[in-house]
This record gives structure tokens, C-alpha cells and sequence, in this order.
RNA sequence: CGGGAUGUAGCGCAGUUUGGUAGCGCACCUCGCUUGGGACGAGGGGGUCGCACGUUCGAAUCGUGUCAUCCCGACCA
């Protein structure tokens, strides 16, 4: 390619709007432009970048034995609801109508599409196990598109089912996909890290996320590790051992007391003269709704995905100040936040409360408990072993647990690893990857139902393996540039070199160049040669910024029998003859197949 | 959806306070000159100032409404 006839139009700014370095660079460097909010246009050397990923994820799903295929982004409402998913998915589904007023949305995702592909043709377990898979456009109105490539509402990405018939054939396809998975972003040229996840509003039990280990703002999550052993969470899911602490309190009998102004834990504390630790903190949560009380332990905090499945919640958020005074009164009690127990409360809005418990509250004695007065908190409480969800049991000092405890809580930095007990550490990450284990979660609802040996109807067991291909391609800037520009990995380049004659009237340089640039070209190497008359400093900052993995340039040493060469990952330069510049890339190219 | 801000040429911005008919840098076109890290000179093209309504002799500027975009929060296969 002449560079006179790259499309491409590279910016002296930074744009305004861009937050995170690969936004930045692929806007400036002229990869990308914005349509709308979370929408970009991929010009063309984005759209090699795109088209190389694609092909290594290609690649080594055919490797592992995955069948490609298409379907299509317009979907009828029928199918999710069949699955139960038009009414759960919520706003970030885009949804739409056709001329005959028929529903219909953009795919988020296509369980439903290729769970009802497989119902139609998958009869028998002869012909299973089978995994299928496509790369295409997906939708999803994030409520807050961000980071360009990032977060988008439209992005590309690649999504695989694996149907099987057993428990057992899921969770060796889940492997091979895990290896497929490893090579992929090994090959594009990214360190990541297997994480285990929560599965979302995709659902299933057991799901792993592949993070691009980042310490910038765009790692949106947060991964806890442990470097002694190989366990390492996204902290919606994340667990851990807690150090020693205070859990019992020094009171010897239950009394309510006069607490002035102690609306958050720290007053409490300071006011009480104890630890965070003898709390039972009492969150009232509105989820689809429906008020939720979330009992924590003082001094922790509460992980909303986690309470969100205690539940089957979609939709949480924290209660207003306004709506706990509101349910004070209608349970026929005055208090505020700061102040509030479970005890006593029985409904509010129409829905009857629902208290769940986070484990660490559990063993708590003597402990500090809100008493749904204001002023006032309950102190040197236990949980009993009678029935007690009333006001009387504010005076007994003794109350049953809530039916739902487990694991709420929003692992920290400095707790311990669940399997060996060393301090977990916390890093940010980008997710460019995951697979779940479904199961039958839709294959059951949706009826997708095959013949096992002796006859018999049985649901499959299913998975999904997703890779996103453009926030990929994205995410391998992050750890990739520096000051003048993007420092692609060759095998995710746009080009793999530019050859730079230093002046285009210059005969003998511009000799030289082309016969480098035919040499690269015969030898299978896309490059790029640099055919503008304009000033080497422009070429210069436009290569670099590009991103090039290699630039040679033909100047004045070219007397000497000399060229420029440059890799662009370590800056290196070096004065070398054009034959020796063009073999090393050559040889590099050769090596990535 | 809560809080904050911004919409003026492809990009980055000034002009708005105090109303008078739109400007700067980069990019783009032409000519000259220049050629190892985003040169220089001269000339040129491009904008219903987000949109609508209103106030006014006159609106980028004032008022009302609306749309869009960005940031923080919440959310996220």
C-alpha cells in the first residue's frame, strides 16, 4: 500500500472527549471515529487490525474443533420469551418494531437464536458433542458507553455454544475452550488472566473471565489474586478468609441505649468506644422494586452482584433516605438511617421485606444491632433460637437469623486466599473474554430436547464461550504505546512495516525504497511504503503513531550502503543494509504463521 | 436514572459577561521554497454558531423549551 492512498487521516491533537490511552491513540492515529454515543466507524487499518483478530480467534476455534456459522442481529421477541428473557434483560436490550408493529431486538447475545438452531437439526446424541460459533455485530444499550472500543453499544464479538450430553462433556469442552482461549490472546499478543466470575444475566453456575491485567482507569474490574497458588476471582465473585478480629462484645446482658447522632458506623464506633467488627450493619436495598435488607458485618462491605443473586434480582439499588423513613412508618416505627434493624419489618410498597444475611454476621456475639429507633441501638444482642421477627424482640435482645445467609460480601485488599490462606492482592482488568457453563438453562425452558441411547428425551447441556474481538483489539493498546503513538503486537498489526524514503525527489532513495517494499511485498510482508512528499518529521511521527512494528528508512546513508531500522515496540535503531533490514522482517512475519 | 459540564469549519479552541451579522491554530486546495523528528511565505475553499420558539430594528450572544455529547456515581454476556 502507498501511503498517498491509505485513507487515513491522523490528528496533531489528542481528542477532547477521550479518557483511556487506546480511545485516544486509535482516534488520533485515525483507526477510529465516532458515529454516536458508543458507536464507532472502523476505517480501514482498524478494520485490518479487526480482520487479524478475527482470524486468530478463527483459527484456533477450528483448531479446537468449533464449526463457524452466522446468524442473524435482528431477533423476534417470541424466542426470548421463551427463555424468559424479554421481560429480564432489561433496558440495555434494544428493542424494536417492524412495519406490522411486530417486536423485535437487537441481539445482545444469541443463546436463544442457537438454542432454537439446535432444537431444529440436533435430534440425537450421535451428533454431539458440537460447538458452534460466529463473529459478528453485537448490541447492547450500555446505560454509560465509555472508554471508545472499550464499552461500546455496537461492537464486534465472537460467541461460540457448545451442546452436549452430559455434565461431564460440558466440562472438558469448557477446558478445551479455556486452552483455545489462552492461545488466542497469547497470539494477539496479551498477557491475561483466567479469572472466576459471576455469570450475570447470562447465567449458569460456573464461569470464568479472561482479564487484560491493566492499572489504568480502563480496567473497569477489579481482580483479586493470590500469587501462592493459582486462585484469582473478579470481586463480584471473589471470596476470602478474614483476618482475626473482635466479634464478640463485652456486654453482659441486652439493652437499648441512647446513641446521639451516630447515623454512620464510624460515629457508632467512636461513640461506643468498639471495633466496626461487633456490628451487624443493617443496608436497605430496593431490587425489581422489592425492599431488601442486607445484614453485613460492620466494618464490610456489601458486593451488589452477590446480593442480587441471593435474591434473583435484576435491578438494585441502594434506598433512598426518603423510602427508609417511609418504611419506618408503615412498619409503625420512626427512625432514619443509621438506625435501622431488621426486626419488626414486615412490608413496604406492597411487597413483603426480605432480609438476607451476609456469613460474617453469624458468629457475631454480644453484637451491636439497629433497633428502628432513632437516637438509639441495640447492644449486647444474640441470634436465638426463638421465632422473633417482631418488636418484642428489641427488648429480648435475642432474634433469629434471617433465613437467607451467605456470602455478600466485597472482598478487600489485605484478606486472606480462600484455598492457601496467603494475602490476596488486587489489580484492575479488562475483560476480553469469558465462558460459562449453562447447563440447561435454556435448554430447558426452550424445550431444545434431543434422544439419548435409549430413547429418551433429554434437554442439552450447553455452554458459551464469548471473546470480544474489537474490545480486544483495544485493549492490546492499553499496554502497548508510549508518547508518540500505539506499539502493535506484529501480529495484530494494521501493517506489519513502513519503508520511508527520506526524500521523494531524491532518485536513488526512492530507488531503494521501492525495491525494499517489492522485496517485503513478494516475501508475504505487509508494508507500507511512504510515497508523500512531505518533510521526514511528519513520516516520522505519522509511523510512529500508526504504530508500525517496523520502520525502515532509505536517507542519506544509503551512499554508505546503509538504511534505518527501527522496531517500534523497543525504539532500537540500527544502520543496516537494505537486504539484512528486509530479512528480519521478513523472518518475523514468517515466524507468526 | 441522580450530580456536574459542554454544543461555534474535519480536529482543537476563542468570541457569549456588555446584542451590531463569525474568528484563530491544525488539517484541506494552489504556487513558491524546504527535506532526518509534526518547516516557512503568499493565495484559497469550507460554518443556517446543535435545533425550535420567543424578545429585539438587529441574536452565536438574552429568555423558554428541546436534542445531543462528555465527566462522576449507579449499572455491565
Amino acid at each position: 500500500m502507498k501511503m498517498s492512498k491509505l485513507f487515513v487521516q491522523t490528528l496533531r491533537e489528542f481528542p477532547s472527549d477521550a479518557e483511556v490511552i487506546s480511545h485516544k491513540m486509535l482516534v488520533r492515529a485515525g483507526y477510529i471515529r465516532k458515529l454516536t454515543s458508543g458507536v464507532y466507524n472502523y476505517l480501514p487499518l482498524m478494520w485490518r487490525v479487526l480482520r487479524k483478530v478475527e482470524n486468530i480467534v478463527r483459527e484456533e476455534m477450528d483448531n479446537a474443533g468449533a464449526q463457524e456459522l452466522l446468524m442473524p442481529f435482528v431477533q423476534p421477541k417470541e424466542l426470548w420469551e421463551e427463555s424468559g428473557r424479554w421481560e429480564v434483560y432489561g433496558k440495555e436490550l434494544m428493542r424494536l418494531r417492524d412495519r406490522h408493529n411486530r417486536e423485535m431486538c437487537l441481539g445482545p447475545t444469541h443463546e436463544e437464536i442457537i438454542t432454537a438452531i439446535a432444537r431444529d437439526g440436533l435430534k440425537s446424541y450421535k451428533q454431539m458433542p458440537v460447538n458452534l460459533y460466529q463473529i459478528q455485530s453485537k448490541f447492547r444499550d450500555e446505560v454509560r458507553p465509555r472508554f471508545g472500543l472499550l464499552r461500546g453499544r455496537e461492537f464486534i464479538m465472537k460467541d461460540a455454544y457448545s451442546f452436549d450430553t452430559s455434565q461431564e462433556g460440558l466440562e472438558k469442552e469448557y477446558e478445551n475452550m479455556a486452552q483455545a482461549y489462552t492461545k488466542i490472546f497469547k497470539r494477539c499478543g496479551l498477557n491475561t488472566k483466567m479469572v472466576q466470575s459471576d455469570s450475570g444475566a447470562i447465567g449458569g453456575s460456573v464461569s470464568h473471565e479472561f482479564m487484560v491485567i491493566t492499572d489504568t482507569d480502563a480496567g473497569e474490574n477489579d481482580v483479586f489474586y493470590c500469587d501462592a497458588c493459582d486462585y484469582s476471582a473478579n470481586s463480584n465473585h471473589a471470596i476470602s478468609k478474614l483476618p482475626e478480629t473482635k466479634t464478640s462484645g463485652d456486654w453482659t446482658s441486652a439493652q437499648v441505649i441512647n446513641t446521639p447522632n451516630t447515623h454512620t458506623i464510624e460515629e457508632l464506633c467512636e461513640f461506643l468506644k468498639i471495633p466496626a467488627s461487633l456490628i451487624v450493619k443493617t443496608l436497605v436495598y430496593i431490587i425489581d422494586k422489592k425492599p431488601v435488607l442486607a445484614l453485613i458485618r460492620g466494618d464490610k462491605q456489601v458486593e451488589e452482584t452477590k446480593l442480587l443473586n441471593a435474591v434473583g434480582g435484576i435491578d438494585i439499588r441502594i434506598a433512598t433516605a426518603g423510602e427508609i423513613q417511609e418504611m419506618m412508618k408503615v412498619n409503625g416505627f420512626n427512625a432514619e438511617p443509621g438506625f435501622i434493624g431488621p426486626m419488626g419489618l414486615k412490608e413496604y410498597n406492597g411487597y413483603q421485606i426480605t432480609v438476607v444475611a451476609d456469613e460474617t454476621v453469624k458468629e457475631l456475639k454480644n453484637f451491636v444491632i439497629g433497633v428502628n429507633q432513632k437516637d438509639k441501638h441495640g447492644v449486647g444482642y444474640n441470634w436465638g433460637a426463638g421465632i422473633c421477627n417482631d418488636f418484642e424482640c428489641v427488648n429480648s435482645g435475642s432474634m433469629d437469623l434471617p433465613k437467607i445467609v451467605t456470602d455478600l460480601r466485597l472482598v478487600e485488599a489485605g484478606e486472606f486466599c480462600p484455598t492457601c490462606g496467603q494475602p490476596l492482592k488486587v489489580t484492575r482488568g479488562i475483560e476480553v473474554g469469558n465462558i460459562f457453563q449453562l447447563g440447561t438453562k435454556y435448554s430447558a425452558p426452550m424445550n431444545a430436547v434431543y434422544l439419548d441411547q435409549n430413547g429418551k428425551t433429554q434437554p442439552y447441556v450447553m455452554g458459551c464461550y464469548g471473546i470480544g474481538i474489537s474490545r480486544t483489539a483495544a485493549a492490546a493498546v492499553e499496554p502497548h504505546y508510549d508518547e508518540n503513538g500505539i506499539k502493535w503486537p506484529l501480529a495484530i498489526a494494521p501493517y506489519h512495516a513502513v519503508v520511508i524514503p527520506v526524500s521523494t525527489k531524491d532518485e536513488e532513495q526512492m530507488k531503494v525504497a521501492e525495491d525494499i517494499y517489492k522485496t517485503l511485498l513478494k516475501h508475504g510482508v505487509e508494508a507500507v511504503l511512504d510515497d508523500r512528499d512531505e518533510r521526514p518529521g511528519v513520516k516520522f511521527k505519522d509511523a510512529d503513531l500508526i504504530g508500525f512494528p517496523y520502520r525502515i528508512t532509505v536517507g542519506k546513508g544509503i551512499s554508505d550502503g546503509v538504511v534505518e531500522f527501527k522496531v517500534r515496540e523497543t525504539c532500537e535503531m540500527s544502520n543496516i543494509a537494505p537486504e539484512q533490514a528486509a530479512e528480519i522482517v521478513i523472518t518475523a512475519v514468517t515466524n507468526l504463521k
